[in-house]
DNA sequence: CCTGTCACTCGGGCCCCGGGAGTGCCAGCC
DNA sequence: GGCTGGCACTCCCGGGGCCCGAGTGACAGG
């Protein structure tokens, strides 16, 4: 307990060779899952070191806050700080291996047409299946939605399909219930009028025209007009209405492989904070506003259940525009390498589809 | 060990008395979850008899197979046949609780006019929530689906945006890449042709037509014809596109609050299976044939992962034609009257929304 | 047929013990 | 000064023995 209180400040500069030593136990560690032996490290760090050697250096290490030992005769793992140290500076990236996103490649071809919803869950099973670990995207959020289309159809029973295709590509369908039903025609001349006073303007200043239009179309004997403006304020007013959970959550459950997790406790604990959604959806925000993959270790992201899990994360965006997030969560023992490698690419593939849809 | 294999056949009448212990002991089991003791049974039976009847009766349920014991000195715990014999002629139901449906009423209300992958995520949702276990519904499946609309909008880059209206509520965007862009009214006599020939009919003996209709048009000089058909096939290909997996389960992760599934390997083995869906589907396919209420308990449903959980299904119609079935999945100590209530009552509700829409 | 009683069985908690793994430290060597 | 071999020490882990309590099975008597 005394060494970890008299740590030397963290900040102070690791030898060259300790730097090494750390990162052939973490990487040694992300493999076995056991707590690296000084002679394990002897035999395997290429320095030619005795064991009795490795034990100074990871006396050392330990005493700066990098690695721990979970009692005195197991060997040391890495803390939140060692891991830290590692992905920041010793992470040697392996180049991409090319080949496998490719099934992703093929699933947003198929998926070039959905809406983004299913977009995102497309990705978001790709994560997980692809990581064996939980993926996770945030929906598309453009704040410039553009209406480039709206038109009305008659379903019977006082019904009324609205159709919204909005930003050249998201289609969305609202049905509205009436005061009576209306024919083809007449909705056809709604359809006409809104499309020629409103497409390809914003859907904010469309909502506040509407209120305004609607004012106006009162005073007037035009009956007709005041519907239909009425029916489009309807429309527009179930936009409000936005999904509650922003982000598609994919594989929680092949977290249960992980012996990190084998403890029952912190499993539910896990999948109630999941379930509520809000904390994890303010981490994947705070991703979102920094900038480029992120990685929080632990308890790093401030949430308790987080311990000994790590999160990857990257913005995606369309048009130069950062429009959401993904990532990857699984424990902190993860092969970074490998996490960073797919949050990467999947993001950079996730954006281009985003593009090439317009 | 003797015991079990020298039963007595289980066909044999069980005296009423024997059958009041069965069933408070099932009940005392699901209540506190630890094994019944015949001390336990004499106290809270009401029968006014000794601990030591009891053991008498006790052993004789056990030699019949609808009780066993953990272990020497523990209680006694029901046996699956134990838990058939509950379900089938013991349980008493309450009369179902009115008022907490009305969640789901409401929910149900908001969704009227949603697609019905909505309408099931959201029923299946409350199913999870509302029991605090596992939910699954599968997607209404109709034989008929009849076309009632389909519309052409053009969406530019070669792109055309199809509109379908099916069986007078769902509706299905897709789009179609095409050779060249077509202007809005190239697409407006299309929409009309298609509607007036099809609209109304049935969507499988459209697409045979439409082959037809094809090869006829192919001698004929209109190219456009030709044209628009193809667009029409390309959408109803699109159709056959079926989701892989055909229902949707919530809440799984509940399960992990539970006891008997402390055991992590269980646990894996568990939402081993839950991923692969298939084994889940077939079982759920099974209650559909089956009618009315059905519940699996423990083994019965054929897989082993199922081992001390049960699954409380019921199918559900429209238009008195069964179309999908829902379920809930828990513990085989789950309070069955309680469970069976909600998915009796939540099967109906999910009927009725599905009726109220035409 | 029911009941009180008593011997028996079994699981769980506890301690103790020994073996093994890995360390910290030290003396000696280069 | 840094590295190494050696050694004592610490700790985890598994097994065995012990006791206790819970619950049963069986039996004899009402």
């Amino acid at each position: 307990m005394s060494r970890q209180q008299n740590q030397v400040p963290p900040d102070q500069q690791l030898s060259e060779r300790a730097e090494h030593v750390l990162r052939t136990l973490v990487e040694q560690y992300i493999i076995g899952g056991q707590p690296v032996s000084s002679r394990t490290l002897s035999r395997v760090s290429g320095l030619g070191l005795s064991a009795a050697t490795m034990r100074n250096v990871m006396y050392d290490l330990e005493e700066q806050g990098y690695l721990r030992a979970p009692h005195t005769s197991a060997g040391r793992i890495p803390t939140e700080q060692g891991y830290r140290l590692f992905v920041d500076k010793l992470l040697q990236m392996h180049p991409v291996d090319q080949l496998t996103p490719q099934e992703l490649q093929q699933q947003l071809e198929l998926d070039a047409d959905a809406e983004p919803k299913n977009l995102v869950e497309s990705v978001s099973s790709f994560l997980s299946g692809f990581t064996r670990m939980a993926g996770v995207v945030t929906l598309p959020r453009r704040d410039v939605t553009v209406l480039r289309y709206i038109e009305f159809l008659p379903l019977g029973d006082r019904r009324v399909l609205v159709i919204l295709v909005i930003n050249d590509h998201e289609v969305q369908n609202r049905v509205i219930h009436t005061d009576r039903d209306y024919e083809h025609s007449e909705l056809e001349v709604a359809t006409n009028y809104l499309n020629q006073k409103f497409a390809g303007r914003n859907l904010g200043t469309i909502r506040r025209d509407l209120q305004r239009e609607l004012e106006a179309t009162r005073k007037d004997v035009h009956r007709m007009m005041d519907v239909l403006v009425e029916m489009a304020g309807k429309a527009f007013a179930d936009e409000e209405r936005e999904p509650e959970t922003p982000f598609v959550l994919a594989g929680e459950t092949n977290l249960v492989h992980f012996e990190e997790l084998s403890d029952v406790d912190k499993l539910r604990a896990l999948f109630d904070t999941f379930r509520q959604k809000r904390d994890l959806y303010d981490l994947l925000e705070r991703s979102a506003t920094a900038d480029g993959l992120q990685i929080y270790i632990g308890r790093e992201s401030g949430y308790e259940v987080m311990d000994d899990l790590s999160i990857v994360t990257s913005p995606y965006s369309q048009d130069g525009e950062v429009v959401g997030v993904l990532g990857v969560i699984g424990p902190s023992r993860m092969a970074y390498d490998r996490v960073i490698s797919v949050v990467d690419v999947t993001s950079r593939l996730l954006g281009a589809a985003l593009n090439s849809r317009n």
